[in-house]
RNA sequence: GCUGGUGUAGCUCAGUCGGCAGAGCGCGUCCUUGGUAAGGACGAGGUCUCGGGUUCAAAUCCCGACACCAGCUCCA
């Protein structure tokens, strides 16, 4: 009799030839009922698996509780909508891949006919018409060959074309089919399974749920272009996401999630707050408004004064440089395509995609001895990349922006000191603006790169190192690294769970051997420096945006670009009121007088819209008392206070730059 | 760059079958002088993205360009 080991240690005697789900049943009927799928010796099976052998066999019955039943649920659900879509539109869909991902899943068709948004209401609702019926999800294991023909009779030419791969062996993992639900794989017999569901079959590895009914919540959310195996010399399919949870409440806490994410749109509060505009006469290049340019100012005040503290000094390169300079930091090699060129008096000059080459102009300008290394030279360097049309995002994706660069020019043994130096400057940065979440990735050599196995060697190990010394966890990208340096990213996650590049702390041997930097040591020998690029905004503008809609667009006090509007409630107030802003100004904050014509339910009104932390209504008590009634945007009346001590308020929280509490609804 | 969608007042959007260009908000003027999210009246504001075509007649139909949106590819 097989006998099996459940996660809490304990074993039992299961009967030959019982399925995982009849182990369920004997375990317990409510964990039968609740069962999605299992985990039997470390393999995800469907609940219909026989466990065979005599085992002793590790079994893990999954219920809707954990992260792995999600995305069972999410890659059947795929199936579901596939069928459907089969349904709707005819026999001759041809379907490419339907994995489960991060938030959801998708599938992917090829079809003569456009779907349009407005046809996923039909697509859902011949999917819940499968749901009702309980379709179960069959599977079968067949030879190769089999399925292949079976493929190639019905039209499904995507999938033959995965069956050939998968027998040549040529599917290898980390491919643009990267999910793995959605890659089938040879049986030890070069046998593959099929799941069957309503009519749509499908070569899939599995595991699904028992049957549709199984799906309690779902939404299709949009239909997109993508290219067939995420290559863009291949055909483009069509594609449309959708997304399930097992309970209907954590599918609408999702599609609010989505809501608030629309809502917190940079683009849209920049709009709203008159931060920044976009024109056609310049697309990709931001154009920053007055309120855009208080924020963007505070931002850079701040970091002067923090790289200041950490010992940097800063400088300032030109934008256009010779055509030759590129072509001696393989930029031109590397990076042609993204740079934007011109001419002066017949020379050919290029507009600067990277501040590094400049940097390395004035490190050559004079001898440099080892006494006064490392020299950390920041620069706030305006960069231009040609990124291609369908990429600008915003001020997420532009042509044209300020990187918060440095380059650390060092003595090689100083290097795994000036990396920690970065780090700990990362901190105190992000952790300013409220970030909490930051993961780091390590980026390594790519294939198209420049310099010497053992330079590279030594790079990436003082990065690694630092990060090692630091204790931080961190994600290898293999072969992702810049063509000059192998390079540490900061992700930081925003309050809505997002993640965004920023930061990045790349260490450069190369260059300084391309531009032959050297330094006098103590023994009056000429050595070579190490160097070091970093950003820690990264791109000033998209850091704006990121900010915006971490914030909501209800900035702390010390970004907002008006940070208190002063509101009589009459017009024979109004003197005061004007007093009361001159008095705030006079103290450095940023204040407005509302003054117009109407009541002061409407100036409150206006003054929320456009996310002014501070309202002070002033009348006739405030004018008798020399003081102003605050209300705060966040947490509403709070009754009158003296003007003097309001302002010492608003000025210690101004210094302390302390975060609002978040204004989030629907979190 | 690719696939699909969209482009009308400062903003958000309506505009039927091809027949005089619309609303709300905002803006201006006047009235109103009020206590914590919209007081009232009047008014100004348009190259219907741009270029071509069809038509007696084009915001509307056709072709092309541009920009933006969703996604894919890319992001030193």
């Amino acid at each position: 009799m097989p006998t099996v080991r459940l996660p809490d240690g304990s074993a039992m005697e299961v009967a030959a030839g019982a399925s995982v789900a009849s182990v369920a049943q004997q375990i317990g009927s409510r964990l039968a009922q609740a069962a999605v799928a299992a985990r039997l010796n470390g393999q995800l099976v469907d609940l219909s698996t026989v466990v065979a052998g005599d085992g002793p066999h590790d079994l893990e019955i999954l219920t809707d509780k954990s992260d792995d039943a999600l995305r069972i649920l999410r890659h059947s659900t795929a199936h579901v909508m596939a069928a459907a879509v089969r349904r709707v539109y005819g026999n001759h869909v041809k379907f490419g891949i339907g994995p489960a991902i991060e938030d959801g899943f998708y599938y992917d068709f090829d079809l003569p006919e456009r779907i349009a948004d407005e046809d996923l209401p039909r697509i859902e609702a011949e999917m819940q018409k499968i749901i009702l019926a309980a379709a179960p999800f069959v599977r079968e294991e067949v030879p190769a060959q089999e399925a292949a023909r079976l493929m190639q009779s019905s039209g499904q030419d995507y999938k033959v074309e995965l069956l050939r791969d998968i027998a040549a062996g040529s599917l290898a993992p980390g491919e643009q089919l990267s999910q793995a639900e959605a890659k089938p794989v040879p049986g030890p017999s070069g046998a593959v399974t099929l799941y069957r569901t309503a009519d749509f079959v499908d070569l899939c590895r599995g595991p699904h749920l028992p049957h549709a009914g199984r799906i309690p919540a779902l939404k299709l959310l949009n239909v997109a272009g993508s290219y067939w195996r995420g290559d863009s010399s291949r055909p483009m399919l069509q594609r449309i996401y959708g997304t399930a949870f097992f309970t209907k409440k954590a599918l609408d806490a999702h599609l609010a999630r989505l809501q608030e994410a629309r809502r917190r749109d940079h683009r849209r509060i920049g709009k709203d707050l008159d931060l920044f505009s976009f024109h056609d006469e310049g697309p990709g290049f931001a154009f920053m408004h007055p309120a855009g340019m208080v924020v963007l100012n505070e931002i850079l005040e701040f970091w002067r004064a923090v790289h200041l503290d950490a010992g940097y000094v800063e400088v300032r390169t030109p934008t256009i440089l010779s055509r030759e300079l590129w072509l001696r930091s393989g930029h031109w090699d590397n990076y042609r395509e993204a740079m934007y060129f011109t001419q002066i008096d017949e020379a050919s000059y290029a507009v600067k995609p990277m501040n590094c080459p400049g940097g390395l102009l004035i490190y050559l300008n004079k001898p440099r001895s080892y006494r006064n290394l490392p020299l950390r030279m920041a620069e706030l360097g305006l960069v231009h990349r040609h990124e291609k049309s369908g990429v600008l995002h915003g001020l997420l994706r532009v042509r044209q922006f300020t990187q918060d660069d440095a380059h650390i020019f060092c003595l090689p043994e100083q290097l795994q000191d000036e990396v920690l130096g970065v780090i700990n400057l990362v901190d105190r940065i992000y952790g300013t603006f409220g970030f909490q979440d930051v993961r780091v990735e390590l980026s390594t050599r790519p294939e198209h790169s420049i310099g010497t196995d053992e330079m590279w060697e030594h790079a990436t190990r003082a990065l690694r190192g630092a990060l090692e010394a630091r204790g931080l966890a961190y994600k290898v990208n293999e072969g992702e690294g810049a063509f000059y340096a192998p390079k540490i990213d900061y992700h930081v996650r925003d309050c809505l769970g997002r993640s965004w590049q920023c930061g990045t702390i790349q260490v450069d041997l190369a260059m300084p051997e391309r531009f032959n930097l050297t330094y006098a040591g103590a023994d009056n020998q000429e050595h070579r420096p190490a160097m070091i690029h970093r950003a820690i905004l990264g791109s000033i503008e998209r850091f704006l945006g990121i900010l915006i809609e971490h914030y909501g667009g209800d900035f702390p006090l010390w970004l907002a670009p008006v940070q208190a509007a002063v509101l009589p409630v009459s017009d024979r107030f109004n003197a005061y009121a004007a007093s009361a802003a001159a008095g705030l100004r006079q103290a450095g904050l940023r204040a407005e007088l509302d003054d117009s014509s109407d009541k002061v339910s409407a100036k409150i009104r206006r003054a929320t819209l456009r996310k002014i932390p501070y309202m002070l209504v002033v009348g006739e008590k405030e004018v008798a008392a020399r003081s102003v009634s605050v209300r705060d945007k966040a947490a509403g009346d709070l009754g009158a206070e003296p003007l003097d001590a309001f302002i010492r308020r608003a000025a210690q929280e101004v210094r302390e730059k302390r975060l609002r509490p978040k204004a989030a609804a629907a979190l």
